[in-house]
DNA sequence: GTCTATATAACGATAGAC
DNA sequence: GTCTATCGTTATATAGAC
């Protein structure tokens, strides 16, 4: 692996774990296995590092569900599970990447705030439109009573949020699970009933 | 107001826009008036001041929703509608106080994750005790199924969670509370559906 | 492309006068 | 209880040799 890559992806572990502030570049440089101004011969300041490794993981995120749902050959119910179940699997085992997702989401750092907050609205309008379009498909075939499109992609996002959320306070797989298929469940239920 | 209580509003705006890290003992000390030497006359550390002020947000949380349930009499449906829009409320207009809140629980600073973790532990179960009391008396009313209560006190807060996630990311109120309505409007409709 | 050495600024915290 | 002055440390970033 390069050594540009190698700054990425490090830098990407120790903003998730400690934050924009809270890591400093001797600490990558340290992980690395360089001494702290070789990182200026691969990127120019620490915003820049920052924002690089921020668009990569924004990209590798909607790539791969992207690619879950181009995939597929089965009901839409399962794929919508199978996000689900993705989006868990990657909030409980490859922590890193989406807390840095997250974090950088939710808690940029102040001068970044409006870059990162434009990066997201393009990334997250793409993954709006995947999403319109799977449950469009859904109502076509049946699966969920047609309406309007949008409630159910902003449900099933809160969905998601939710469940990164209770990842990161919950203590044990066992209970993250059951909040996972608990949640699916009610989220299944209530989508594909008609509303009393 | 004295100078304590308004160290501890203080901190908690500036904790919950720029972190714990990103938020001097310089910037604390200007916005409330003294010189940087004296809030040791309060505190004894960055960390107490912090530790104080999460202590009170959790508190302050856990009240305000426990009277909101307490002085009810109305239905629980409308007591859980109830508990997600002044949730949603907070999101919205108080947002220092919840995302000071779900900040430090989310990306602890890594020297207290272990306090702060502990502490959260202790709030969440009151909270969830009282969900579960709501829930049950849903049960014996017949507003909703007759089954675990744990799935609906899961679901329930994971909602919580979304709405919470969602809001900082939504950029206009009126996105914001269809997001609010259509996720709640799911989740209703899923817990009191059977299961088909 | 990596290094040593260093500039400059800010950090949390303390000493001691008033 | 508040202040000025300052300590010791660490931060990002740069200069310049190899």
């Amino acid at each position: 692996m390069d050594t540009q890559t190698k700054i990425l992806n490090t830098s990407i572990s120790l903003f998730a774990q400690k934050g924009y502030e809270g890591a400093s570049l001797a600490d990558i440089a340290k992980l690395v296995g360089i001494k702290k101004p070789s990182l200026y011969n691969h990127f120019s300041s620490k915003d820049d590092i920052l924002l690089t490794a921020l668009e990569k993981v924004f990209k590798g995120y909607n790539e791969q569900f992207f690619q879950l749902i181009t995939d597929k050959n089965s009901s839409v119910k399962a794929t919508l599970y199978q996000i689900i179940i993705e989006n868990a699997k990657m909030c409980w085992e490859d922590q890193d990447l989406i807390l840095f997702y997250k974090r950088m989401l939710l808690f940029p750092p102040e001068l970044l705030k409006e870059r990162i907050n434009e990066m997201n609205i393009r990334f997250e309008r793409e993954f709006d439109e995947m999403m319109a379009g799977l449950f469009k498909e859904s109502m076509n075939k049946g699966e969920i009573p047609a309406a309007d499109i949008q409630p159910y992609v902003n449900s099933f996002n809160c969905l998601l949020d939710g469940i990164f959320t209770r990842s990161n306070i919950v203590d044990s797989f066992e209970k993250f699970e059951q909040i996972v298929e608990g949640s699916w469940q009610v989220y299944w239920n209530g989508i594909s009933n008609e509303v009393k």
